[in-house]
DNA sequence: GCAGTCCAAG
């Protein structure tokens, strides 16, 4: 144009810079802008919004911001532009300023629906509820309701904002409806976790005729998931097969999200499988799969899986991955895991610091968790995780202090922290403290919530008053397997073993499936009143309920055929294990042969334990005091020998109330030695 | 220029 003699205009600069722009040719364009610049064409108001947009698109946000600030002229682009640019950068407030500066200082120009639909999902990603409703209040004065992308806009911001009802009022008054529409009110409603007004949402789009597309499926998939709706997701995944939708990422992602949370693991890896291309966030949803159905090893190992496929763990990875170490007990990985966090800078994330801390807690190490605790930023669920760390320990009133911290940093507690401190008067056989938290609950009215009473029922049996838990038992409408568990537990622990029994079978009966603890609470009442044949029978029968038997549920028959004085029938068993004998079922059947005086079945116990537990002082009094009582003076002085060299250490006088807190634990499959070394212990001491 | 997938405590 130039070379051909004919001089570039005003008119012209726009379209070259606009050029420039779309294909990030940043250097072209500074050149072509010291050119208008030096024929003063940067005064036109189009040449300066070309201008705007590509220092903004070029990612030269200064300098555009230094282009809208030097123009003489602005109109409703320049404006709607330099809001845009703030959004993306993700300076909020900017943006807002902007808005403002537009509806008050400009009178000529009016914000328009561009800018309107520009500055509302801003409100929306900042969660800036005061600025949604001065922006809804503006599109009511100016009359832009009318418009469909508006009142979607103002859907989707209310329910990012937590207030779904806004949402649902403007949803009910637009006057054209769409199928982003109901997608936004969907979402509204399952981000404020009201799931199942969600899913009466998507039934009245269907009703209403709407056909829902890729983006209803993947907002309704995770709703699905979280109300345990598998039935229904595997139609939505059918729809999705017949419409082709499946292929799409996010689908695919959200029903590997889906059939995780459902429990079925198997589904969800066919899909990771089928996958055809990966992003992160599929990564992230197998690994919640695994982590959340107990495949905690595959968990780990995928994440080491996925960096060898050249994706890179973030927050979302780390706190999916930690609660598979934390329930596997690898401190070391987890430790690992920790350092390369603090690397790649995500220990200021609160859900990264929270899972931190519940590993450290679980692995049973309060004192690291409350490290990481401590410089953290904390929310009411990091208080929760160490007020139920710390109530499962010996330091249970720590729980205690944590709950009146946070409710001094001003946080109010919920249904966890409750749950946590009445475990931890529960340890704590705080029965006064127990029943004013109790009292407190009522008020609240947390106390009719399944997963309080149940601590509650935990609570009033540890502290020996079964009357009121069983109170309280009778009260609780839908009984789950935890409910009926403790009171099996309790009676168990009383000694009422025909009421602990009956309980059992009262519980099939009510239609509420054993579990594994559910046999260990009604094989140790059997081997407490020393029914061998009921003992028997029942544990024949977990095989019935597909219930394989763990160490626990050994070392109670251990206990139960010792107690009764069978103890080569005990040390059988023992010898025909598949597993390795762990130091409940050794303790077992030492506590048994102490009884009955067999000095070579204990001895034989003993040197099983004195190698799983060498730090262990009771077992080697234990054993020390069998030879002592068989006159044989020198092997009893042999043990309490080894147990000086050894450096095990006589644990502090026992009260009744760690004596009662060793039998529950070994009731509820705690790894605390058995019954009887408890009372032997406080005796010995 | 409006709607979407993965995240911690019981």
């Amino acid at each position: 144009m130039i070379r051909s003699g004919v001089m570039p205009d005003d008119h012209t600069y726009p379209f070259v810079l606009k050029g420039c722009s779309d294909f990030l040719q940043i250097h072209k364009g500074m050149e072509v802008h010291g050119v208008v610049f030096k024929f003063g064409f940067d005064r036109d108001v189009y040449v300066g919004n070309t201008l705007l947009m590509l220092y903004g698109n070029c990612g030269f946000f200064v300098d555009a911001i230094k282009v809208f600030d030097e123009m003489l002229e602005r109109d409703v682009v320049s404006w709607n532009t330099v809001i845009g640019l703030c959004s993306v950068q993700g300076f909020y407030e900017e943006s807002f300023r902007f808005f403002k500066e537009m509806v008050a200082v400009v009178p000529v120009i009016r914000p328009n629906l561009v800018t309107v639909v520009s500055v509302l999902p801003v409100c929306a990603d900042s969660e800036n509820m005061v600025m949604a409703r001065i922006v809804h209040g503006y599109v009511l004065k100016v009359g832009l309701l009318g418009h469909l992308k508006v009142g979607n806009a103002l859907v989707d911001v209310y329910g990012k904002c937590g207030s779904e009802k806004d949402s649902k009022k403007v949803f009910d008054e637009m006057e054209e409806i769409s199928e982003v529409s109901w997608n936004a009110i969907i979402t509204s409603f399952s981000f404020r976790g009201l799931y199942t007004d969600a899913l009466d949402a998507f039934r009245s789009m269907i009703d209403a005729g709407m056909k829902p597309n890729s983006v209803t499926v993947s907002s309704m998939l995770p709703v699905l998931g979280e109300l345990g709706l598998s039935k229904l997701g595997m139609e939505v995944h059918g729809f999705s097969l017949r419409t082709g939708i499946e292929s799409d990422i996010f689908i695919a992602n959200s029903l590997i999200d889906m059939y995780a949370k459902s429990g079925l693991s198997c589904a969800a890896s066919i899909i990771f499988n089928k996958m055809g291309d990966r992003n992160i966030v599929s990564w992230n949803a197998m690994v919640a799969n695994f982590a959340q159905n107990r495949h905690h090893f595959a968990a780990v190992e995928l994440v080491r899986q996925m960096q060898a496929h050249g994706e890179t763990p973030n927050n979302v990875t780390f706190t999916n991955v930690l609660p598979a170490c934390a329930r596997l007990g690898f401190l070391n990985v987890g430790k690992e895991i920790h350092a390369r966090i603090i690397r790649v800078g995500y220990a200021f994330d609160l859900f990264v610091s929270n899972a931190l801390t519940d590993m450290y807690s679980k692995c049973g190490h309060l004192s690291l968790a409350r490290n990481v605790f401590s410089i953290s930023v904390k929310d009411k669920v990091s208080y929760n995780i160490l007020i139920i760390g710390y109530s499962q320990t010996t330091n249970s009133s720590e729980s205690l202090n944590l709950f009146s911290e946070m409710r001094l940093s001003g946080m109010m507690p919920d249904i966890v922290s409750f749950i946590g401190i009445i475990s931890a008067c529960a340890n704590l056989a705080s029965i006064k403290q127990g029943k004013e938290i109790h009292g407190h609950l009522i008020r609240k009215l947390f106390h009719t919530h399944l997963f309080v009473a149940n601590s509650l029922l935990d609570l009033y049996t540890k502290c020996g008053r079964i009357d009121l838990a069983t109170k309280i038992f009778d009260r609780i409408q839908h009984k789950d397997v935890a409910s009926w568990n403790t009171m099996i537990l309790g009676y168990g622990m009383l000694g009422d073993l025909e009421t602990a029994i009956n309980l059992f079978e009262a519980m099939k009966e009510d239609g509420v499936e054993y579990d594994s603890v559910s046999f260990i609470a009604v094989l140790s009442a059997c081997s407490h009143g020393g029914l061998i044949e009921k003992g028997n029978k029942y544990f024949k029968k977990m095989k019935d309920h597909n219930i394989e038997p763990t160490h626990m549920h050994y070392a109670c028959m251990v206990d139960l055929l010792g107690r009764a004085g069978q103890l080569e029938e005990a040390a059988d068993l023992i010898r025909g294990l598949s597993i390795k004998p762990d130091a409940n079922i050794w303790g077992a059947l030492l506590g048994a042969c102490r009884i009955y005086g067999n000095v070579d079945l204990g001895h034989w116990a003993a040197e099983h334990l004195f190698e799983l537990k060498p730090d262990h002082c009771g077992y080697y009094i234990l054993l020390s005091n069998m030879y002592a009582e068989a006159e044989r003076w020198d092997e009893a002085k042999r043990v309490r020998e080894l147990m000086k060299s050894r450096g095990a250490k006589k644990n502090p006088g026992c009260s009744w109330v760690q004596i009662g807190d060793q039998v529950h634990a070994f009731l509820v499959g705690e790894k605390i030695e058995s019954l009887d070394n408890g009372f032997w212990l406080a005796e010995s001491d």
